[in-house]
DNA sequence: CAAAGGTCCTGCTCGC
DNA sequence: TGCGAGCAGGACCTTT
């Protein structure tokens, strides 16, 4: 479900209720995640204090001063703050317990998602050492994509998809990206020049920095108890756009399957 | 039965 | 031949 606007509004929905909070308790209903969670999760951290909430990619990291909990919240995952008082449901798989009576609370359907714990530096730990540059960070730009695409015949799509490429660009905003520079989708990341990888990277900046921001007015709801962020539909130009008439020419969407994953995008103005 | 917003892991091919 | 990088496909799971 997340994507990194998503996990950002989670990020800042959450770290004004836990940081500087000591935890009291780990309460683990379902450990079966996308990796089992720690069974030392809750010797590790009861007692410790949150100093810290990170997001790197779509890994959020709990800092505290002996290590550090990642999480992710794979296709289907949701974080809200809670209390006591609510009854956990069905698929509420992971509570984290804090001194001012919060709970920090993991829903996951799906069960992609992971909780796990680093005593050692999170920038060595295997999920995180490996990852590209933020994509809102100065260090991705032009010059950068441009040179890392040289060797590389996949689709332009996959390639900014990959997350030691750049890390956050997950499907929705990959399609949209695209849209907005003219680029198909389709075309291999080594047939792209210079100068439309600096549209394209202006675009990926832009299209999350709109949904981050999108994000920030649904923050309120989102730490509430009913709390869906909602996915920022209002603005999508070409996700979920099938047979739709394109925003720019007209003529309609066309949807293909790359890597597994759905594409949409407009023949006539991607190229 | 297909598809859903993620991404790691395995095993293959290719080029040096 | 050996090795690393790049790449495709599979895996995980539930709900609609």
């Amino acid at each position: 479900m997340p994507e990194l606007p998503e996990v950002e509004t989670t990020r800042r929905g959450i770290e004004p209720h836990i940081v500087r909070q000591k935890i009291s308790d780990i309460v683990v209903r379902q450990k079966h995640l996308r990796w089992p969670i720690p069974t030392t999760l809750k010797s590790h951290t009861v007692g410790q204090v949150i100093n810290q909430v990170e997001r790197r990619g779509k890994y959020l990291l709990l800092h505290m001063d002996n290590g550090t909990i990642i999480i992710h919240l794979g296709m289907s995952g949701s974080l809200r703050i809670t209390d006591k008082n609510s009854i956990p449901e069905k698929h509420d798989h992971f509570d984290l317990v804090l001194n001012n009576k919060k709970i920090l609370r993991l829903r996951d359907p799906r069960r992609f998602g992971a909780v796990l714990w680093t005593s050692h530096s999170v920038a060595q730990h295997k999920l995180i050492k490996n990852l590209g540059p933020e994509p809102l960070n100065e260090n991705f730009n032009a010059d950068y994509l441009y040179k890392l695409s040289q060797n590389r015949k996949v689709p332009i799509k996959s390639f900014i998809m990959n997350s030691q490429v750049v890390v956050g660009v997950g499907n929705i905003y990959a399609n949209e990206a695209l849209f907005m520079s003219g680029i198909n989708p389709k075309r291999a990341a080594n047939r792209i020049s210079l100068q439309r990888y600096q549209v394209l990277v202006a675009n990926i900046k832009k299209v999350l920095t709109a949904a981050i921001k999108q994000g920030g007015t649904t923050l309120r709801d989102f730490v509430r108890q009913d709390g869906k962020p909602g996915y920022f539909q209002q603005t999508l130009l070409v996700y979920g756009k099938e047979g739709k008439p394109c925003s720019q020419c007209g003529l309609p969407i066309k949807k293909i399957t790359q890597q597994q994953r759905s594409s949409f995008y407009c023949p006539h103005c991607q190229k």
